[in-house]
DNA sequence: CAGTGGTCTAGACCACGGT
DNA sequence: CCGTGGTCTAGACCACTGA
């Protein structure tokens, strides 16, 4: 609890935690002590390390199950593209696309990816192309960067091994859990190449999504910029 | 206080909380009683008086000003649509557009308009389209529909009387507070009438922000769609 | 059944804002 | 200075979960 002296005290306890669970002191889907023993443990009120916990929870990095405790969350971005794409949804329940990687490679970081990874130009990162498709039919197109650092084991596996969803990839084999994410979107015109992947006419709309994805602790993880046809965006927000 | 008995206490009072506030009985920028002051009221714990108010807080229907009370909080809006759209910033400071009143009048609900405002169709809306302009450039295209019953007086008023921005017109003379509202996003082609409108060419993409605002007491007051040029149109989201 | 989070109470003291 | 919301404490009891 080496945290600034002069933040509320639920504040330290709230850095505190979100450390712990940074350094994978309690991992993903793991069930912390219960509030009364953090409490205990940390010689705060109960209602002090409720909020705390609490403060977490609307933050999504923990979860309460009523009557049994309270677990470290993962994101969940399955329906995350999905909220900005229309899909033939076959009985409503959310479908998987299929992923195809298109190309993988090693290279240096150009001054854009470098600084949206907050890396230094000309470090190494992991290039990774894919198409995603449903039912045969092509959804999205994708580029993907990845610091070499945390996840160098992806040059040594088979791209067919990869399966259909990244970020349990990235946390079965690089031990990297993806904790939330900032979502850009624009609009724009296809050009040749990304027209005839997506099946689609040179110069129709697409919107491109593009997206940082962050740790646990808060550093940038992964640069991505998925492209799908304006024709099937759509996306609801609430104001207030 | 006749609210369901089973649901928890601090979750009653909000509920009555909003209520006199969507009776007018507490009015926008107005302070309520103090904490201590509304839980001796309602006989409760000022813990569970404070919890009730938290919820409204989060929700936006109240704002808390510390030393000096809560508040009854208006939705801010001029800021929405300018998420979306990109503009020269004249510094940086936010620029109310011009508004430019194309067209008003009365006229019979169609189907979707009147789902979208829970009236009967063929009930009557008032339709405006307006024009919004910054220094001179067409920025957006908008058509509203009002239900009639809180809005017939604008039809009364001279366009030219309603100023740059609508909620507040709807606030002065209608006594209608906009709490909050849902935006749809999508992705259309400019038709000829349109892209004159906007200066831009027949077929460029626009994007289209479809909005229902809603009053304090959950009603739908006002449905209306916007157009601007898709190259203008960026925005952010969070994801967890 | 024991253990968890969910609700609710009843205070104390602090920091801030306006007079 | 007083009144406001902000923080923190120290409990009690309930509802849910899983063994």
């Amino acid at each position: 609890m080496q945290f600034d002296e002069r933040l509320p005290l639920y504040q330290r306890l709230r850095d505190d935690l979100a450390t712990k669970i940074a350094e994978r002191i309690w991992k993903p889907d793991e069930a912390l002590p219960s509030e009364l023993n953090l409490a205990a443990q940390y010689r705060v009120a109960p209602g002090t390390m409720r909020r705390a916990i609490e403060t977490l929870v609307v933050e999504g990095m923990l979860e309460r199950r009523q009557g049994r405790g309270t677990y470290v969350r993962r994101a969940d971005f399955t329906g995350s593209l999905f909220r900005f794409f229309r899909h033939v949804e076959a009985g409503g329940e959310p479908v998987i696309p299929k992923s195809e990687i298109l190309l993988r490679k090693e290279q240096p970081a150009g001054k854009d990816v470098a600084a949206k990874l907050a890396i230094a130009a000309g470090d190494s990162v992991i290039y990774l192309k894919r198409r995603r498709l449903i039912e045969g039919a092509a959804l999205l197109v994708e580029e993907i960067w990845l610091p070499k650092r945390p996840f160098a084991r992806l040059l040594k596996i088979p791209v067919e091994d990869y399966g259909d969803l990244l970020y349990p990839l990235y946390e079965r084999e690089c031990h990297c859990s993806i904790a939330r994410a900032e979502e850009f979107l624009s609009v724009d015109l296809a050009q040749t190449a990304l027209a005839r992947q997506l099946n689609i006419k040179v110069g129709e709309p697409v919107v491109v999504v593009e997206r940082l994805a962050f740790g646990f602790d808060g550093r940038p993880l992964e640069w991505r910029r998925s492209r799908g046809r304006a024709k099937q965006f759509h996306y609801k927000v609430e104001i207030r």
